[in-house]
DNA sequence: CGGATCTTTGATCACAGTCAAAAAGCGTGG
DNA sequence: CCACGCTTTTTGACTGTGATCAAAGATCCG
């Protein structure tokens, strides 16, 4: 994976400019711009002017706020192909309702926000697209809303890792954590003692973890362990794509329970 | 309140139709169905067919995900103007992601599905009415995840019952729970058993209730006990909504911390 | 090598969940 | 009007999870 797009490189995997006739996809990437951001470096903060949009086009960041008594709470993650302030652009709101801060590096595709509320006005087919990328969004953040209630720590880390592996393309028998434990604890909604702890009593479920590094003996097990609490179930799309990534044939020890 | 409405007196107040040329408007209000539901009666359950869209009119619905081991998790409430499934309706999915039930008698302007989809193809101000409803929601949903975490069970009942006030023009000095306390509870993330203490120690801070009836004898007072520690602060809506309808003046007795 | 930052480990504690049972309210029908 | 059953709410006692505070280890980087 380089680090060095051209705009048309990267719209071309971008969800949002889908079935676009060239014509006006052209027009588009013409006007976006391409930025980067080194971990750890603010997007933009809470209470910002909202006057740009801004498309992931890789790496990760981080979505949260804060409050006045220094808590911090991060409300997702802005993967790959996410905005990371789509659903705020449209609001009644000119400024940002919460803080992006980049979880690693990053390369971001970014409009004058006022310029694209305009496309969005007269291209009906990113109107569309932006309605299916929001829709998609809400869904998320229910799921991940009822893990954070139904789930213990030990259930969402043990989510976490296989969904990390089915989103990266990552082989369980050996991965690297996505960003730092400090990050995940907090997207994960728990401290970062917690999550230490957790990753620690997973190994009687097979997980080995060594600083980033981490090897799942048995995804099966894991799968066990976590989905019958999950409201998902069979639906679920992580397990559906590690089953087909790894179809059983991989899975060294199968214990049921 | 008449629980009586044709279509077009419904629609009249719909945000969803904001700013839409009458002709248009008046041929998707031919294209609507009023329907009522009752108390408890269950609008579609996670897994059905998404073949039909709802707009509440009147009353309230409750949106809810159950784990296969039997626990229900309350993802929001469904509020006058808001879709029940537009979210969901956009997406990927040929069935809900989650069930909906009355929280109390209601009334909801359907659509087909695939026929409100083709509208919102050729009717752009529909389609950015429905992205702005839908970044709303994303808008409110990240705040309550955010409650979830950062405030206790009392902060969080607190700030129900004064955005309850805000929200239907309630007196603060005596009003009626919307719902049942069971269905508030859960729509707060917390147990049934909880939520009754809770009304308990808040009568500490001025907060006298009597089975539905709820008495809040300073508001100001309760604002102290929540909002530093909430990350809106000065900018909530509920906050400015009574400070307009009883500008301090209502206050009787303010007791500084 | 020094000083950051990040992570682990330890000990303690409070909040809210759980289980259980009593009480209050509500609707129905005799 | 009361009796009955059913749902909703309250109260009680107990418990476990994960937050918090504190300090020691790692790791990174100039």
């Amino acid at each position: 994976m380089s680090l060095t797009h051209s705009p048309q490189q990267a719209a071309a995997v971008l969800p949002l400019f889908r079935d676009i006739p060239e014509r006006e996809k052209d027009e588009l990437l013409k006007a976006g711009r391409l930025r980067t951001l080194k971990k750890g470096e603010k997007l933009f903060r809470r209470g910002d002017a909202l006057n740009t949009l801004y498309i992931l086009v890789e790496g990760a960041l981080r979505q949260y706020r804060e409050t006045p008594d220094g808590k911090e709470v991060t409300l997702g993650m802005v993967l790959q192909g996410d905005m990371a302030d789509g659903a705020q652009a449209f609001e009644q709101f000119d400024s940002y309702q919460w803080s992006t801060i980049a979880a690693e590096d990053s390369i971001l595709l970014e409009y004058p926000a006022f310029w694209f509320r305009e496309k969005v006005k007269s291209h009906n087919q990113l109107a569309l697209n932006l309605i299916v990328a929001m829709s998609k969004q809400a869904n998320i953040t229910a799921i991940a809303a009822e893990q954070r209630i139904t789930f213990s720590a030990a259930q969402r880390v043990a989510c976490f890792l296989l969904r990390t592996c089915a989103i990266h393309s990552f082989n369980p028998k050996d991965f690297e954590l996505p960003y730092s434990k400090g990050t995940i604890a907090s997207a994960l909604g728990m401290e970062l003692e917690t999550f230490s702890r957790t990753l620690q009593k997973l190994r009687d479920v097979g997980v080995a973890v060594q600083k980033a590094r981490v090897t799942i003996k048995d995804v099966h097990a894991l799968e066990c362990f976590i989905c019958d609490h999950c409201s998902l179930a069979g639906e679920c799309e992580t397990i559906t794509t590690l089953e087909k990534s790894c179809p059983s044939g991989n899975v060294a020890f199968t214990k049921p329970a």
